[in-house]
DNA sequence: GTGGTCTAGACCACA
DNA sequence: GTGGTCTAGACCACC
């Protein structure tokens, strides 16, 4: 169970026109799915994301309870937070991810009268 | 250029959750794209729709603010407010869709270690 | 949609040695499940439950947001909060509640060693 | 007095969200309630149990603490802890246990409106 | 040391 | 007006 390095604020793109909560569950969500975070490592404590990333506690506690819900991460209590070893809840979050995303796809091109294969025609078309 | 029939609550699907002004613009934008709402057809005035959709008229206008800007829809003082003539934005916008559509699908697939191929491949495995 | 009276501290049974967001969910469920609650309500706004019972508005938008996760009650943007009109949601909550409720005394039953109705039996015992 | 053999991981189940000493006192109580502990049984002591648990001592310490206050358990300083052998402690403890399991069913009931009956048929519903 | 809850107060977008 | 996010700082229980 390493500890993860500290994180630092170039290991986040943050867009700071939409919550910053969010934007860490997205993207730590995607570290755990392509295993940059293996099962069992150590999330940075609350109190050192908060520091090292420059913004306040309640905001790293609010994105590590949202990875919580879904099985993600798991918490001991006193002892930190660790990347969940059910490897089974981690695939899921992986089939969901894409899952999610293809149905978006799939609405658009519906929303605009295409099929798939259409739309992904034309996004190619050049100019 | 036939006056649009009135929009009824039914005829979009609204989120709570997101700004409703959003969903509009998202909705009509893919009307005007899928050719529903046809070239020189006139929209329902604010006062119409916000009645019609039991919505804010400030709501609407912000809709339809948004909708002018990347010149989907004109507005003539004192006439109303029409789809534009100009085929050429409505393909732009048709493309730009489809491209920023399949531009999210790709960053999904990539922020979690995935080909594109791979990533429909997972979403559509069974279970 | 009537909008609700205000909450006055005496609504709720508070016990200071445990969440306070944890039980105003617990009793406001409570009261959407027996009906003195009923769809469609207007919730107290943030601010008025939180001044009227006394506490911070972050309080009771964590609640809020927990009842709002099963579908229970519904936001919309601007306008406050309402018991969903939902009423299978709400069919459903009231089940998982009465589920949860026996498996906990099963649970107990199991671990001593005792059947249901020993359990029952041993509990109306006299002393 | 057999001394109880060590006792491994496997022999509780914990949730780690929840405080582990109460979940320790929670299963010993039972394991007394159900027989499984006979009266006079030594305890592992507090670093053995710590240690084949992985928990610290004070965990271990706290809930021997907690299962002296209602003496079903007992400390012989420079002896160990043992199980009590006043078996009406015993009985005492289990009814508490099974008449607060009945009171916490009756009172979910009571909560949403239903009788127990009818609570316990809700909660056999099908679906 | 860890996370969890609560407060007070600011600022923002949306309707 | 509404809810939503973020900050700063306090206090607590648990390990």
């Amino acid at each position: 169970m390493p500890p993860i390095r500290l994180w630092k604020p170039e290991d986040f793109r943050l867009d700071p026109s939409r919550p910053l909560y969010e934007q860490f569950v997205e993207q730590i969500r995607a570290m755990i799915a392509r295993g940059e975070l293996e099962p069992g490592t150590r999330l940075p404590s609350v109190r050192e994301a908060a520091s090292s990333l420059r913004v306040n506690p309640t905001t790293i506690m609010k994105t590590y309870q949202e990875l919580e819900r879904p099985g993600l991460i798991v918490t001991y209590r006193g002892q930190g937070t660790f990347v969940t070893e059910d490897e089974a809840a981690i695939g899921i979050s992986r089939r969901e991810l894409a899952r999610e995303a293809v149905a978006r796809l799939e609405e658009t091109a519906r929303s605009i009268g295409l099929t798939l294969d259409q739309l992904l025609a034309l996004a190619r078309e050049k100019e």
